[in-house]
DNA sequence: TGTACATCAGTGAACGCGCGTTCACTGATGTAC
DNA sequence: TGTACATCAGTGAACGCGCGTTCACTGATGTAC
């Protein structure tokens, strides 16, 4: 049955935030196009009312998540620390797009490498923002070192079957990325 | 019709060495049982004379190439260079098995972690060796650190569509890390 | 404001396809004599 | 060393299943009067 245009919007902003989850946590191709709408509370024939196929659904919700994500956070170590914990590692669903995604945008469409190019971009503008103790060439280096460190780390503590080993992964990344962002917490 | 048992043990290493490649190519699900054996040069139901299963052949496939990559590298920074070159990044078949697979391990079996971790782990001992210049702490925090930046670095570029922001990606991460393996070349 | 009807978002059965896996068969291997 | 035969690695057709996608249908929406 038909619904309202507002109802029918709200579905799509479901749809996409079921969708951010379900890749997050288990992939893209592990996730059905069924699982998704069921997840949103529709049934999967309803699903090219919205998007023209899975590979739409999946471009439009990094884009979707991306935007989200891009929320400016203030201090810059706090976010490293949260980054790099215990609790962002063991929650995928709910974490980083990047830290769960990016390996998988190599085998994507265009239009979803397109996505996470311009999220990965204003990722690395954001970190450099946050670092106005640094010129302009070191703040370049400084972000995207530290980005990828941090993004790295996460994947492979995910990967990790060893808590212990998992765990020292995040903290040494941690300790090497304070270091590195200057001498008066090189310690850290 | 039956082969010697040393041609088994050949189409064996061949199906093993296929498989890793083409897995680092397109990934765990992307590949095919059929495909597998078409490339080493069988048929596709000879498989699980070997195999028992599509998930052991991952595991196997794992363990075997990670023991390849073990060999000793001499000289670290040449590593780190030869890591972070595009010429590395655009040979993902050939390249790294922990930058082409770790992120899709999380999703693996048990068998398949476990194989990743020990992988992981006399990696980071491997880097760690070579880094006697640091004292036992620093040591342990430069090589995680430092890996934890090579690895993410490599996925992000591959993720990248744009030619010149990859290329940046990686070499502002040898910037980085040659910046973190010392002072002494930290103009790297 | 109230009624009549065209629109169209969502439903659920059905499709074609490729996948992992199985199995009866084949014929070279390798062993027993 | 030569022969007879049991073994078994590899073949290729076939299977069941889940997936992405399609489509005839339904009934609430929203517009025209």
């Amino acid at each position: 049955m038909k619904v309202s245009r507002e109802q029918m919007a709200e579905n799509r902003r479901r749809i996409l935030d079921v969708a951010s989850r379900l890749f997050r946590d288990k992939g893209f191709d592990a996730v059905s196009v069924a699982e998704v709408m069921k997840a949103a509370g529709l049934t999967h024939g309803g699903f090219y009312g919205h998007f023209s196929s899975k590979d739409d659904l999946i471009a439009q919700t990094l884009a979707h998540v991306l935007a989200l994500d891009a929320g400016g956070e203030g201090d810059l170590r706090a976010y490293v620390d949260a980054y790099l914990s215990p609790r962002h590692r063991d929650n995928a669903a709910g974490g980083c797009p990047t830290a769960g995604l990016v390996a998988a945008i190599r085998h994507q469409t265009p239009a979803t490498r397109s996505a996470m190019t311009e999220g990965l971009r204003s990722q690395i503008d954001r970190i450099g923002k946050a670092l106005p103790e640094f010129d302009a060439a070191d703040r370049r280096r400084v972000a995207i070192g530290s980005w990828a460190a941090m993004v790295g780390a996460v994947i492979i503590a995910r990967a990790i079957d060893d808590p212990t080993l998992s765990d020292e992964v995040l903290e040494q990344t941690r300790a090497w990325i304070n270091a590195g962002l200057g001498q008066q917490f090189a310690s850290a």
